[in-house]
DNA sequence: CGCGAGCTTGAACATTATCAAGGCAAGTGG
DNA sequence: CCACTTGCCTTGATAATGTTCAAGCTCGCG
């Protein structure tokens, strides 16, 4: 993807700002005050956006590509929790306090990025509330977000959270194909098992089960065809064992 | 707890209102017009604040007493999400979108409430950005304790998680003795499951374990005595399963 | 075509869930 | 004041499930 055409034909990042929900309400005048105070940066695949326990004085839009973020235990495993993609934002919990980053953030294929330092953000939420309510809508959409996940870890099976990750892959990275959807991963095996904390095996064998069910087809290993949609919906929604 | 004699006294929910972070920037005034806009209730324990599925119109703020906010599986599992404390605030999803309350809320001991239409609390927000502000620390905060847990269910061993529950336990339920902290556990066993997503039975042994092994010595069953710190901290950190 | 990273599969092992029985403690009613 | 009852907690035995370790395979790429 080009390195922000848009931005450049409009002379500054406007067009960087338009994607990002938060500030959606924002007037031309008011976009392009936002926009002046933007830097944009590229990172290739496997960079490192920011580090865990590092200080972060700016709030990160992604503007094209995505990233995983995660946090790694002692033992050098990661548990993934959360895949941006464009329009998503993070370092919000750095923007008052001197929070050191609570995560891990890199990038999973070529990213484009538009940093904000902290105290124009601060200024801009002062003078526009309606930018702090809808910044106040987005964290209430993560916490929810977290909040599936979290019941997701806590009490569904095995085979119920590797459905439920289908699922919600399908609806994020997926495509509608005659046969039925087509995702392309955005992990590997190791992530998608680093996301729902288990091991890369359990997750090979579970999705071999799987096809030979008939749920899925594996295509190549980086993408994987939703056959029968309903089964999945069941097993997602099951309980724990049985 | 008195029914807010504070409040009776003050003629209004001011002190009510003053307990709350989100309002701590309030001056006398605005913060008696918030008041007014309060709407008490008092709750016994087993009693339903609100029901997973239900419309919710109001923010409520904890004014005395503890909840637990939980989700149901089709099973009949719960999984707790949240404890929440004196000052503690929920129904922030709903808002500004006509969402229903993502999960059940209930009283864990005598609580009181303070309710706060939607209207009232948006209309506050736009006349003070720094309501907006604050709410949007809160919010940040309660991600970055989600964060915790979901690494704790994610990455960390059984040990490990209910190692690093006693020790949250120990810092919001605890009382420091010559001994050592001494928690009153705001859940029965079976609580303590629902939140670390194991069975009560599990939860028995491993406390077992840990008493023999010095870690820690139960008080009746609603109680219990932390001895070796340092041993818990390191369990804890432990990664899954060695 | 050959190489290597990542994926799959198998077998033994470790851990937790399940099912079942018994114990303890608090509250009740005689 | 004591037996009784009820709810919760503990412990044991067995079965289910996931992890680990090890070997072989596949796909994609140079």
């Amino acid at each position: 993807m080009a390195n922000c055409k848009q931005c450049a034909i409009h002379g500054g990042h406007a067009f960087c700002v338009r994607r990002v929900p938060v500030f959606a309400a924002l007037d031309d005048k008011e976009l392009s005050h936002v926009a002046s105070h933007i830097h944009q940066r590229t990172y290739q695949k496997g960079d490192i956006l920011f580090l865990e326990g590092e200080p972060l004085h700016a709030l990160i839009i992604i503007h094209t590509g995505s990233v995983k973020a995660y946090r790694t235990t002692p033992d050098g495993r990661e548990q993934i929790l959360y895949l941006f993609q464009t329009g998503d934002f993070l370092g919000e919990q750095n923007l008052f306090e001197n929070h050191n980053a609570s995560y891990t953030v890199e990038a999973l294929e070529t990213v484009i990025t538009c940093a904000f330092s902290r105290d124009s953000f601060q200024a801009l939420l002062l003078e526009h509330p309606v930018i702090a309510i809808k910044t106040i809508e987005e964290l209430s959409k993560r916490i929810a977000q977290l909040e599936n996940t979290l019941k997701s870890l806590g009490v569904r099976s095995v085979d119920g959270r590797i459905a439920a990750l289908l699922m919600d892959y399908a609806e994020r990275f997926g495509t509608i194909v005659p046969e039925g959807v087509l995702i392309q991963l955005p992990l590997s095996r190791e992530g998608i098992a680093n996301q729902l904390g288990i091991t890369r095996e359990t997750v090979s064998r579970k999705l071999s089960r799987m096809e030979n069910g008939g749920v899925i087809r594996t295509v190549g290993s980086k993408r994987i065809l939703i056959l029968d949609r309903q089964t999945l919906e069941t097993t997602a929604n099951q309980m724990n064992v049985i």
